[in-house]
DNA sequence: GGTATTTTACTCGGATAGTCTATGTCCGAGTGAGTCTGG
DNA sequence: CCAGACTCACTCGGACATAGACTATCCGAGTAAAATACC
């Protein structure tokens, strides 16, 4: 059970576009490249971004990609909701109903196994969800260079 | 990101040794018509259970499984560590390494991204590590029906 | 100079392909309780 | 009646098969900014 690098490009993608002045764009291309991954894969993750309308892009030379609301708006779980989808981690088959000793007997109450596995679940989104870009901004302040953020910062709005 | 049927087998397969009388056992081709999934892949995931000494088999004619501790040390953790691995559902693979405009500077601490991932994920662990048999067995004798109860148990130690 | 056309640099989204994991099947080897056999 | 051999039901674990998901790659269509051509 373990999450796509999708999921670890789009939000370290989410990170960049946060840091960007108002009105600018960065491409697909140059996401990229900055970050070492084959762009038409990235390319996916990205518009599935665009569809739950957590970034914003716009076709034609000068074009790409921006955030589509504050970034503290948007929380971790709702970048991995865009590409992992919203499906549980634990997905319950009713296996208690081929019990040989049931009739007709039905059942009430959801399994008590999988309520144990969906409250894990839920702690776990509650946590993704506490968390928006624009924390993960202040981390990064926190912990890299002032220097080479500003280097990676007009690397990306080169040309 | 879903977590494979195993676990679920697993899980109610220890619910079911946790019920069990003292001395007793029960074979993998039991547990798997009680619960209508395929004996031999079943027997993997027992395997496994064995293997992180959760449960005990013995060979042999009136072989079968038990539980190897009291069920009230048996975490949900522990049963879906056993099938799963102890892999993190996040998997960092330091991306901002590729950055082009780090040349020799070293990185200091984890990324930021992986680091709220990680909390996520303990948070998850956190609540089926508070979860042992002895709780499921609870909730089950509450929603279950006596009368049920003891006829699965009958058919379980049948021959 | 202003308008129309072309070029260019992007995104969008479908098609395809390889690899890995989850799922499931098959079978031979090992084990040990119960059964059988020979004295 | 008892010791040793045998049988059978079970676990163990490796080999194999299949399906779906994940990780890509390629390309044609659409779009819009910029460059060019034309009047």
């Amino acid at each position: 059970m373990v999450l796509g690098n999708q999921v670890e490009w789009a939000i370290h993608c989410c990170s960049v576009l946060s840091g960007l002045g108002v009105g600018e764009r960065v491409s697909t291309k140059t996401l990229a490249e900055f970050h070492g991954v084959p762009k038409e894969y990235l390319s996916k993750a990205l518009q599935q971004l665009a569809q739950a309308e957590i970034i914003d892009g716009t076709l034609g030379p000068k074009g790409g990609y921006r955030l589509n609301k504050p970034a503290d708006q948007i929380s971790f779980l709702d970048i991995v909701e865009a590409i992992e989808g919203r499906k549980t981690t634990f997905q319950c088959t009713e296996i208690r109903a081929n019990n040989p000793c049931i009739k007709g007997e039905k059942m009430k109450g959801i399994c008590g196994v999988a309520q144990v596995m969906y409250r894990a679940d839920e702690a776990w989104r509650d946590e993704l969800r506490r968390v928006t870009l624009v924390d993960l901004q202040k981390t990064l302040k926190k912990n890299v260079s002032a220097d080479l953020l500003q280097r990676s910062g007009e690397w990306l709005s080169r040309d």
